[in-house]
DNA sequence: GGCAAGTAAATTGTATCCAATTGACGGATG
DNA sequence: CATCCGTCAATTGGATACAATTTACTTGCC
């Protein structure tokens, strides 16, 4: 029961990891035996991996292209944001509601290990920074929720490594602590308020500098001067 | 551009139908080479179709076991009505702002199609309820939500299929309406406050009839006693 | 020298093939 | 007669092979 490795599972981990910790930036391109002969698995795996990561909108196929980091537009990303706001709102209603008496051990506990990366404007501290998100909607104990949160904030590292000038600062860990007092206080209000504000705030930021890493991506918004 | 049309999507979009339309029930085995004769392609497509429909909820895959159309559990179900209503309520929100112009006129189109096929207990009027819905969230523009909603009625009908004792008045047409007026009012309580009921009732109304049309969904809950 | 067409290489889309795991049936045994 | 164990069939997990399509390069022509 506990041996969920399938192979398909364990590439799509991977690759998932890779793409959150930036070592995979947006638009780069994911050829399968590539990617399948990197990880001494075939075609096959890496396929229904990709799959899943496109469903999860993290990369995008092209028929006969092949599959790419995606490359969410600034429209997109907004979209992104509006639906984890309204996601995260609904989390704090529900731990308001029903938060388990352990939540605010591992809560806190979570927060300790993200100060403890602080310093490190490293990968880990955006992977740190995005769990604390899932950890809150896994408290709810509503699985369907937390998976779309899951989904969600991962989309967001995906958008703040495309257009985000540093990454690590932007989850606040301080504001974590305040979102964790505010649910303890029961105050749906300003957990939410923070919340929005913690979320205003990236999504603000990102639309001021957008990075543009890949050449393709840089390259995109001056291919339409040539086909008027 | 328009020739999205690969055999994988084909393929998934048609076992999305029938499971729509319970065509195939809840616990229902979905062996890859049956349905690869039966749709005239290899397993190979199947499979990808199928990890498509995992990923969606609709379908559960056991190790070495193959795909089962999916059974949620009433805990299950009762998350997923969560998320619907949540996601539900922002699409009302969004669209106060912002419905777009001919938005009104698409959707009393719907339902006008809705109120044709009402007196008919069919599969149409299944899909066409869920359709509603995705038709609101599509008009936020916000396609991230979109697909959200989308995947949540799809679970949502499935879910109905096994615990609802008849569909088709599950979504009342004239609530519809009523939400759409409530929007048009900009409305946002009002619309929320119909939405809420109209979902709330449906939800409701499943966990007082929980009617099991499988042999192993009805087993599964005495399996327990044999395991002290 | 630049543009266009044709061809070749590369990569995905799909099918088939082998191996590994699971469930079931049947026989043996207490 | 019930239970346990071994063998067997069926089905998925995974890999390889072939076909189709797209991209890129080369070559010829203007």
């Amino acid at each position: 029961m506990s041996d969920k490795t399938t192979l398909t599972d364990a590439v799509h981990r991977l690759l998932k990891r890779a793409i959150i910790e930036q070592a995979l930036t947006p638009g780069m391109r994911l050829p399968e035996d590539t990617v399948g002969e990197q990880f001494g698995v075939s075609r096959t795996i890496v396929r229904h991996a990709l799959v899943r990561l496109e469903n999860e909108g993290l990369v995008v196929t092209r028929r006969n292209r092949g599959a790419f980091v995606a490359e969410p537009s600034l429209e997109e990303a907004k979209h992104v944001f509006e639906v984890r706001r309204a996601l995260e709102a609904e989390v704090i209603r529900l731990l308001v509601q029903r938060i388990p008496a352990s939540g605010y051990d591992q809560l806190e506990a979570h927060v300790r290990s993200e100060e403890s990366v602080k310093g490190k404007d490293g990968p880990v501290s955006i992977r740190l920074a995005g769990e604390f998100h899932v950890l809150l909607a896994e408290l709810t104990g509503n699985h369907v929720l937390a998976r779309y949160v899951s989904e969600v904030v991962l989309r967001c590292s995906l958008i703040m490594a495309m257009y985000a000038k540093s990454h690590s600062s932007d989850c606040a860990v301080d504001e974590h602590s305040q979102i964790i007092a505010a649910i303890r206080d029961g105050d749906v209000a300003r957990a939410t308020s923070i919340m929005d504000h913690h979320l205003g705030a990236v999504a603000g930021r990102a639309e001021l500098e957008p990075k543009q890493a890949s050449v393709s991506s840089i390259l995109s918004r001056y291919g339409k001067e040539l086909t008027p």
